[in-house]
DNA sequence: TTCATACTTTGACGGTAGACGAATTATTCA
DNA sequence: TGAATAATTCGTCTACCGTCAAAGTATGAA
């Protein structure tokens, strides 16, 4: 059987699944990386548990969401990276033109903010490029970016655990392109990894209910003091 | 008015738009770049031409077809690359994990194939990389590639009028991710103005019903003697 | 074992989106 | 000008999709 002859069908039972409100609404909380649970989601998703689940069932069908089973929980969460990014494109297209010229995101989204599970906005790409600039990164095209000597040397540093990073059944790094600068920043388990250090040592605080992320006063000093970068 | 704040009811509308079935017809067959009339779009949806009529101004209201106005013709296409990328998008979230064990993409699209007007495929990544060997093109992230003077020098003597090209209100040359080879190949006005050499001088053949690009013996020559590279 | 909590399944209901034909507007050609 | 073609608008109809409450399953705690 010859699937691609039944493209056309297969994205718009795709589309379809994301373009039911109540559905657009839980996977867009989700975007942030996190897993929720069913009764959570049909709060955010604004129905019924029964009705959320029902939503949640569909999304799961299509391979939108994924669920981990935990006691009496079920914790749902996006299936991969790809499917945030689609959801990415799909508010790219969303904010049309208007965006384009008078970009009217909120300031919060635009300094810093999580794309998945990693670091995006400003401060990601000016960390990539800063990256680059040190010869941590070699950057070869939009796949598989690698860490030089020095750049290995650097985020082991951090407490990064580099075999560990390296062993995730995931892409190590790659230039994850950001809709809001237009520019890569950097994605895959590395972009994880530091995403995971900066939460953890209070650079960024992650906001509860969008996917800002605030810069602390100590994460300014410690950007400026390790990388250079003035945010 | 906080547009972030609705960016989930903005994206469950393009979504829906894409997500019903007739509708996803006709964007699909306006991936490969080309304009079709109402009546035409209306055949391959599957729909009257009332019913088409009703479908191409509410895709027209998201923004994600444009259409130009020809005497008693109305000529329908995506509106830009963006939502070319996206759909591909789509396509691969539709392809699911099938897709990602068992690459079972017809041949004829992952040898050589259209990415909205430009040239995608084995093809499309082979050329991209080899312009990089031959330092024809300076690769600098996703975003602004150019070309060297070499380069600009052999785009010329393809007959492609650099001049003009740049004047175009579109990037010149970027990096753009191909989803079947999940490697970059030449996309913008440069990728463009190469395809329109390909088609012209018969080194490719353009399917009338697929983005399936097929590459005729005189361009496995052309290929093999002007770039090096074996198709 | 029994109760409580988390979640899903089922069934009935209602609103809306998509379908078409007929009528209308717009443009070309004779 | 009038006939022919392209496309849209309108009115009506139907089918499906999302909604919820209630009943059912599963897990954990008392």
């Amino acid at each position: 059987m010859n699937v691609e002859h039944y493209a056309d069908a297969a994205i718009s039972r795709i589309a379809a699944a994301i373009g039911e409100p109540a559905r657009a609404r839980i996977l867009y909380c989700l975007m942030d990386g996190h897993a929720r649970t069913s009764t959570e989601l049909s709060v955010v998703a604004e129905v019924s548990p029964s009705t959320g689940s029902v939503h949640l069932s569909r999304l799961k069908a299509e391979r939108l969401v994924k669920v981990v089973v935990q006691g009496k929980h079920r914790y749902y969460s996006l299936e991969g990276p790809n499917v945030a990014h689609t959801l990415e494109g799909l508010s790219v297209l969303a904010g049309g033109s208007r965006a384009r010229f008078v970009p009217n995101t909120p300031s919060r989204l635009r300094v810093a903010r999580t794309c998945y599970d990693h670091l995006a906005g400003t401060l990601g790409v000016l960390l990539h490029d800063r990256f680059q600039t040190l010869r941590w990164l070699s950057v070869d095209s939009t796949e598989a970016y690698d860490l030089t000597p020095h750049g290995a040397k650097a985020f082991e540093a951090l407490g990064i655990d580099l075999e560990v990073t390296r062993m995730l059944r995931r892409r190590f790094a790659y230039g994850c392109l950001d809709w809001s600068e237009r520019r890569p920043h950097i994605g895959g388990a590395l972009g994880a990894a530091l995403l995971k250090v900066a939460l953890k040592r209070k650079w960024v605080l992650q906001d509860l209910d969008s996917r800002a992320l605030g810069i602390t006063s100590l994460g300014r000093r410690e950007m400026l003091a390790r990388f250079g970068v003035h945010v």
